[in-house]
DNA sequence: GTTTGTCCGTTTGTCCGACAATCATCATTA
DNA sequence: TAATGATGATTGTCGGACAAACGGACAAAC
């Protein structure tokens, strides 16, 4: 084999063209060139400037919109736009819920970003901040009142604390974590008779403490509601190291 | 104006097809219909059976390849997949970089995820990831004495520790961050002249401690090594509250 | 004067039919 | 047996086409 002097190649990159229009814009949008509320040029008008098909750039486009770079405004035109979490974090859950997550993998991380989340609230929330977790408390109450599961109010308490913390790295991290895990609530509240109200004094805590802008109550309060949790998913004899599910989505995903 | 009768409407939902064929597919996947590994029929024959035309199966393919819900086997026949972080780290990366998030922001969270996963390391690593992490610390030194910024290699390094924590929640939550945040190292090492030799020290106690399996000790070292990293670019004289910006593609985002 | 109905040019969503390039497969050849 | 070539299937791209929906302008009705 003195025929193969240790040549060493790759693989030739051929790129589609509906790939090059996707990457040419969004190039295009992250340096700035398109900036966010931009309007795009029509389909047509794409096509001929990059010199392929209307077809083509429409395949590209659907790139760009399934990364939320690109928006339709209420009537038609392309509009770039800045992706939301909202886009995001679901996309996310799925990831994980199709890797098999457990429970345990969750709720180590929760274990962590919460009570961060609680504490940055602590210095950080507005007024408006702390009136729709008042407005959550109530709506907590009243459904723990009415025998119903508080799962859906608990996965909102939770994200408006981050909300409150003004930390966008923290709201984005935490957000699939918090979408994949709460929804366990819908299975444990029924197991375990106390966890409703157990969970409705964590959360009066944990308001409290933000609205008296004391960061280490919260914090605190966070972390033995979270360490609650667990010890409730326990409790009700639920495996700590099986898959979880994904929950329906409460809004579809972003389109 | 007594004629408005508090009358709430939401607006009318319209699919378009592709859209359709989109969710319709989304949906077989993620009920577990089609599992992962399994072909899809081709563009065709999906024509024929959702009854459109084959553009508009195309459009709506695309939708899923970007989710990564679906992927080109080397040849060409589409097969369901996993989506892996590899997707979606630089696309979350990228909604934070455009929010304008700040170096602060970013450390916040760093400042106790990193630590958690450096814990969570030394009581899972196996031998593969030891020899990984110990490629990447020669590497490093070897980096460092030609001079050259080890801000690539450091970002390895802490992706490495969080695979060796055997958490996939924590490994897809932090890796967003780190992909922005390391890269500010690019920046602070030729203002912070020790810099480079105090991220090396750093690295070696992190792989000792996890390679010793003791956990305090990962845990602590890692917390210093990020508080050390927030000191380095204060003294470099670097605004903390500045938003931080996307770093280059080390390898091309997934297509 | 404001609302409603209508028209028009533009743009999108969808369809059709077509072709070259590439891939998977298998029979063929050296 | 392993390399080579032929064959059929499938994708990527194209050009052209049309209905539906939109934005805007204008006229008619209240």
């Amino acid at each position: 084999m003195g025929d193969t002097p240790e040549l060493e190649l790759r693989r030739v990159q051929v790129h589609a063209a509906y790939e090059q229009v996707w990457r040419e814009l969004e190039k295009r949008i992250l340096d700035g060139t398109l900036q966010a509320g931009d309007r795009l040029p029509t389909e047509m008008e794409l096509a001929q400037r990059f010199g392929v098909n209307r077809s083509t750039v429409r395949e590209g486009i659907r790139r760009l919109e399934s990364e939320g770079l690109v928006r339709r405004a209420s009537g038609r035109r392309l509009v770039v736009a800045v992706p939301s979490y909202g886009d995001l974090a679901p996309r996310t859950s799925r990831a994980l819920a199709m890797s098999q997550v457990s429970f345990l993998e969750l709720w180590q991380v929760a274990v962590v970003m919460e009570p961060l989340a609680a504490r940055l609230a602590a210095a950080n929330a507005n007024e408006a901040d702390l009136a729709e977790m008042r407005r959550n408390l109530e709506a907590t109450g009243e459904t723990l009142r009415a025998g119903r599961s508080p799962a859906r109010l608990d996965t909102e308490f939770q994200r408006l604390v981050a909300q409150s913390a003004k930390n966008r790295a923290l709201e984005l991290s935490r957000e699939p974590i918090g979408l994949l895990l709460y929804p366990a609530l819908e299975a444990l509240i029924p197991l375990v008779p106390q966890a409703g109200e157990r969970l409705l004094v964590a959360h009066r805590r944990i308001y409290e403490a933000i609205r008296d802008r004391d960061e280490d109550t919260a914090y605190h309060w966070m972390h033995k509601h979270v360490v609650d949790f667990r010890r409730g998913y326990e409790l009700a004899g639920l495996p700590l190291d099986a898959p979880v599910r994904m929950p329906e989505p409460a809004s579809p995903p972003g389109g």
